[in-house]
DNA sequence: GCCAAAACGGACCATGGTCCGATTTCATTC
DNA sequence: GAATGAAATCGGACCATGGTCCGTTTTGGC
């Protein structure tokens, strides 16, 4: 099984944009404008603060206000840079996310290419459960609230599942069938399995399995 | 199609126990108390007043305090009829899903029972999302923040599918397929399809009858 | 060193939720 | 059928927290 760290080292949080090379004068169109030096120093001190915060208390503990002081930075520059406490939350889970499809999109098999398609949907499940669970907090507190955004990681792993259903010769409308693959791991549904009818991990994983064995098979 | 309505009248809402009948001394065991009179004036007041505010303004205009205002009744007592505001969104929608369930338990053919399970199973599923695409705001209020409680209407739908699954005679998980079939029908995915990607609920449906019958063919 | 643009941060607002003294209800008593 | 009192209910003041606003400070190219 393909392993990747959520919660790596202290230093996790890299400047997007190197500070210390030289700006071009003119910035190209459609660029982001560079981050300030000022606001980067304090865009990371701010995750940083939230993840001790969520380590330590509990995410429920984690108020804006909370993290603002943690952060030694105004309640208004962490509402600046994130939006809102979803915001926050979701630029959180990115880093965990990131390394997932990193780990889909060039890993080695039997998640990453050059693998037999079917080989690489049935991985494809497990990892995106474990993933999942083990940000369950996050993810709900990242997507809860205002009409729920739209959940990057989510349209990803349904458009994966698209075209490895495409590769592995499946017909129908497949936008659809790969939704109904991807949707017994939305967080609410796994919730209850987990927090309320104590179904294991393995079952699921297994239930999964043979849910995509009766859609693919023809 | 079988019909049902989910805003009947404007006196729908019954209090649950008369109160004009003579009222036993001793209550027996395990009976609810008695709901006071002004108790059953205030929760009616207050659902209809609710009910008014979103069909005026809109469900986001509906906060607790305007909710008590128009109800003619105090912030505390709006609070302890319902405990929260996703305990009234929560009681509101109550009033459809019974409607729903009533005509899935009790109703005529295709979909209530003396029908053939899979003609049953495949009516479902048109008929849960018609519910459910036309209470997608109140649901997703009274399922959104804390720990997005375990929505009794969810595990119906879900049982009821195991049960039907099981007289159609498919074997496995039946447990997590009857979730996994269910599964497309979650809040979050229904508006990521309809008001993101322009999914018409034509073709949500066809995907789904779709989807059951790869997992129900043997 | 200058200056415009960007970022800062804390006072302020809105709303969900709690608390507790005042009020109402209703079975019992006379 | 009026008085009584305990239990339930009422309701508004109060608190916590997400989110906004805008005058002040910092940054960094010139």
């Amino acid at each position: 099984m393909v392993r990747f760290h959520s919660r790596s080292g202290q230093n996790f949080f890299r400047t997007v944009t190197p500070v210390t090379e030289k700006r071009r004068s003119l910035p190209l169109l459609g660029e982001p404008p560079v981050e300030r030096r000022d606001a980067a120093r304090n865009r990371i001190a701010i995750l940083e603060a939230t993840r001790r915060l969520i380590d330590r208390d509990g995410i429920d503990a984690v108020t804006m206000e909370a993290v603002a002081t943690e952060a030694n930075v105004g309640k208004g520059t962490v509402f600046r840079r994130f939006e809102s406490r979803q915001g926050l939350m979701a630029a959180l889970l990115d880093h965990s996310e990131m390394a997932w499809q990193g780990a889909v999109l060039f890993g080695p098999p039997p998640l990453g290419p050059d693998g037999d398609p079917l080989e690489r949907l049935l991985a494809f499940g497990p990892s995106r459960l474990e993933t999942t669970l083990s940000n369950l907090d996050l993810i709900r507190h990242a997507t809860a609230g205002r009409g729920g955004r739209s959940r990057p990681p989510y349209v990803f792993a349904v458009m994966h599942v698209r075209h490895l259903l495409q590769e592995i010769g499946v017909r129908g409308d497949l936008p659809l069938l790969a939704t109904a693959i991807m949707a017994p791991f939305e967080v609410h549904i796994l919730e209850q399995q987990t927090r309320v009818d104590g179904v294991t991990t393995a079952r699921i994983n297994a239930g999964w399995t043979d849910l995509v064995r009766r859609i693919v098979r023809d």
